[in-house]
DNA sequence: TCACGCTTGAAAGATATTTTCAACGCTGGG
DNA sequence: CCCAGCGTTGAAAATATCTTTCAAGCGTGA
């Protein structure tokens, strides 16, 4: 684990660090079929794709120059050139950070033993991938709007939508005026009400669930500031949002769907969100979290010791 | 240092390793003065060279691409391109070796890169802490338990009552009989009705949260076999659990109060617990895991691409 | 079935790297 | 002091590599 978490990637920004096979996986399903062939050769052997000219590369993918040229764009790079001294970076990288690693897929037959710890490996890795691959630029946007904002509405369907309860649930305990919605014609009937100054948030790992765009859409058309948190961010939700949050997205598996590392890296995402929204409330923030405590601690009953 | 020592230093073998400053200083003295400017400018600063093109590098030093390709020769490499090569290896190594190990508490003045980097240190933390502390045995019989379960009765309010609706969502959908209940007062009026072959879980990270140990004294009481998920094994609700799932505290801040690290431990065990239960029963789990993927196919707009 | 738009690779075009080669400057001998 | 010889140097040609363009191919939806 590194620092690097710094220089973020946001698809088309500034070269990425060492999180290249996040990004990959997150970029992939926007990718054309010889693209992703390209990806999966580069994201596979990192040390020696950096070792192969673009024509070289191109080869081995069976695809052409070209293609090899547009992956690296995608996945943030000037040119090919820059790709490979990236790789060439990579590679040094994990030549010298030996990690043994659990990469094999949580199978049927596994032990219980191992589903504990392959699964807490992967979800090891899923936060590291978010933070790595995380704007901070956006993140810091996003944390602005939402500390001054008048009213804060989240909209989140599905797994998504206990994210977004965790959300509203943690920034009202700081005393900001949040509600997250999971009843899309609820949501869409409170997004009107919105006006610039408020805070729209759209929690979608596909970046395609209609039922959470369209509230965002019209929160967006209202005025009010729009956040996305999505997996994908060349998805539909995108456009009408503000600022945009990338969540990583995990390799799943048949016994682990999508649905439980995008939770992971969303969560992540929500409590950076919050605590960014909490240092700038930090005068209202504090005294509200600890009245919170108080006003807990006779629900509960003595400690046994 | 290393023992490349050896193959890196006769002037024509193979490229050099890390130790490029000493390799440089070495070879200095054989070196035309021009050829040691550029040298100079390579051990100085690899990281920047790196960037630079061979006339980028051939201005910077004042001299010619053709003294910069010698230079690069000299040192072992077959040409610039793979100095440049072997220089931004060199640069993402030293960068990285300056890891901080991000044990510092988040501050209310810490940049929001910062607050990224240590929740997700922090929360990784949680993990590990978790799956080396989770008791496998009492995890299988609670797996045990809940796969061949009539039904499963999850308790949670607050923080934890979301744990508890990803539970039983996520149970639902391999086509079990889960419920998450919220309000307490329901929860117990539910816990009625247990009975002997029936599954009652209990979250709290306190372990005394009487809302919560209420209903699982009572489904103790009918017979049904009880799970505690908590962080405090020798708290309260461990006299009715039959099987005690013990999450991890990690040390928590004036801003990250334990709720967010608590959490994070929860979600784990609830996954863990989740993915026995689905690979026990995977004959029915696995058909109304796609089943329900495809419900929910339609929901999404099509894919911008 | 057709038309449209996206995907793709061949080839042209642009850049970067390597090689060549002539000029320059230094050194030592006449 | 001058000159020959040799090593050093950079300009420019040659080559390799990377990037862009563009038309053909392919899949998809009307």
């Amino acid at each position: 684990m590194t620092n690097d978490v710094k220089e973020s990637f946001s698809a088309d920004s500034p070269p990425a660090p060492a999180a290249l096979a996040a990004k990959v996986r997150t970029l992939a399903p926007s990718m054309t079929r010889s693209m992703q062939r390209v990806a999966e050769a580069v994201a596979g052997d990192p040390a020696g794709c950096a070792a192969l000219t673009v024509t070289g590369l191109a080869e081995l993918t069976g695809t052409s120059e070209a293609t090899v040229v547009r992956t690296a764009r995608l996945l943030g790079y000037p040119g090919y050139r820059d790709l490979r001294l990236a790789l060439a970076g990579l590679a040094a990288h994990q030549q010298s950070g030996r990690a043994p690693a659990v990469t094999a897929d949580i199978a049927v037959d596994d032990p219980i033993a191992d589903v504990v710890t392959k699964l807490a490996y992967d979800e090891q890795q899923t936060l590291a991938d978010t933070a790595a691959g995380l704007d901070t630029v956006q993140l810091g946007a996003a944390v602005a709007a939402a500390a001054t904002a008048r009213r804060i509405d989240v909209y989140g369907v599905g797994a998504s939508s206990l994210v977004g309860q965790d959300l509203a649930q943690k920034l009202l305990r700081i005393g900001l005026i949040a509600h997250a919605h999971t009843d899309p014609h609820l949501a869409v009937t409170n997004a009107v009400q919105l006006r610039s100054g408020d805070v729209a948030i759209a929690i979608t790992h596909s970046g395609s669930t209609g039922d959470v765009i369209e509230p965002l859409r019209v929160a967006f058309d209202r005025g009010a500031t729009t956040i996305a948190i999505t997996g994908r961010p060349d998805g539909p939700v995108t456009q009408y949002a503000d600022h945009i949050l990338t969540t990583s997205t995990a390799r799943e598996s048949e016994l682990r769907p999508a649905a439980m590392s995008s939770r992971t890296s969303q969560l992540l995402v929500v409590d950076c969100l919050f605590i960014g929204v909490a240092q700038r409330t930090y005068e209202t923030a504090a005294p509200a979290l600890s009245a919170s405590y108080e006003a807990l601690a006779h629900r509960h009953t003595p400690r046994s010791r």
